[in-house]
DNA sequence: GTCTATATTTGGATAGAC
DNA sequence: GTCTATCCAAATATAGAC
């Protein structure tokens, strides 16, 4: 993280980068602090406690990351044909444009990956509580367009795709480009594999 | 877990639930000890320390694990005709099998994912070293299976199939059956569900 | 807002009796 | 092999000066 950030911002970016390397419970406030160049208090002073600077992290970046799947979402509504290759498109491109756009974006996506794979209630809780509308519409959308499942059996489905794609995605964070590949070109390239790959599983019978 | 087991034998099953639930860092030793209702100085008489019980966690299983999974593979290679599909039940069905036969295996799938997300130096070696051939095995099979995709695009795709495979594994072991389903068709059908999803996807264009 | 110092809790590990 | 008691380190959190 850069020092010519505001204390808030660099603990902010810090937790965020450890959180994807260690998990919660596994980096420390004090790992943290020394690694962001801050007093040990000033976690506790802007934060509150360990559990809302994690809240935090992911507050940061999920308003944004939501409202852009739901906009992507809301454009294919009005577009037949492709439509369940295109549904996950508007899940799957606005996390890749946030993990190669600002730095840390990238651990942004690992975090989530920890969060999927995280039982812990309160986490879930906050998860569920803030963002779960978006999953909702989401799950709406692949039922219209997948009206031969049964619920359980499409359920099942939208959380394996869920996980699936989660973990690609924060794969695909460490991923390096080749060279002569411009970075538009990289990230096409990937968000189509992900989205044939799902959508094959989607369609299995 | 049931209590009438050894103590040694009652530490690892609860540790692999919790560990499942919690993650290695999250599941302190007084929780495993007092769920598993053992003094807590039985962990460091029976396994030295609490990452040589992790390290035992796998180890009980994956041996077992990755010896059905190599002599799946074995049979495939002499068996013309759907190969790839093969190789990738050569690679789900045994830990399928496992998660579902003895109980706690339904939460050591879940431990296996865990441990693809954590990035603990420790941890990698220890599951490199002491299984990371078998993983070579396949990498090898798939790459004779799929000779058009580049070194690095091949390995890229191996591992989002192996993270994606994990997870699925993982929330498999969690999904009900429905009674009016036998266990053996349950079992048959999502291992297909699983194969054909991963072979879409490794044969993208 | 930031720092030092400290309170409090929790967790891993051990010593020594039985 | 098991238990109690305890040590020590690490972690979260807070108090209070600047």
């Amino acid at each position: 993280m850069q020092p010519n950030f505001s204390t808030r911002e660099r603990i902010l970016g810090v937790a965020e980068t450890l959180f994807a390397r260690h998990g919660f419970a596994g980096a420390s406030l004090r790992q943290v602090t020394a690694a962001a160049k801050v007093n040990l208090a000033a976690v506790n002073y802007h934060f509150g406690s360990k559990e809302s600077l994690i809240e935090e992290v992911f507050r940061r970046r999920l308003d944004e990351l939501n409202r852009h799947r739901l906009a992507a979402l809301a454009a294919v509504a009005t577009n037949p044909g492709r439509q369940l290759e295109d549904v996950l498109d508007a899940f799957i491109r606005p996390a890749l444009e946030q993990s190669m756009d600002s730095a840390g974006g990238a651990a942004f996506v690992r975090v989530l990956a920890r969060a999927y794979a995280e039982h812990d209630e309160r986490l879930r809780r906050f998860l569920s509580d803030n963002y779960g509308y978006v999953l909702r519409e989401f799950a709406t959308a692949f039922a219209r367009l997948l009206p031969h499942l049964r619920k359980d059996e499409l359920y099942w489905r939208l959380d394996i795709v869920a996980g699936a794609l989660t973990y690609a995605m924060a794969d695909f964070g460490m991923i390096k480009r080749k060279d002569d590949v411009s970075e538009q070109n990289h990230r096409e390239q990937s968000a189509q594999h992900l989205v044939r790959f799902a959508a094959a599983g989607l369609r299995a019978p």
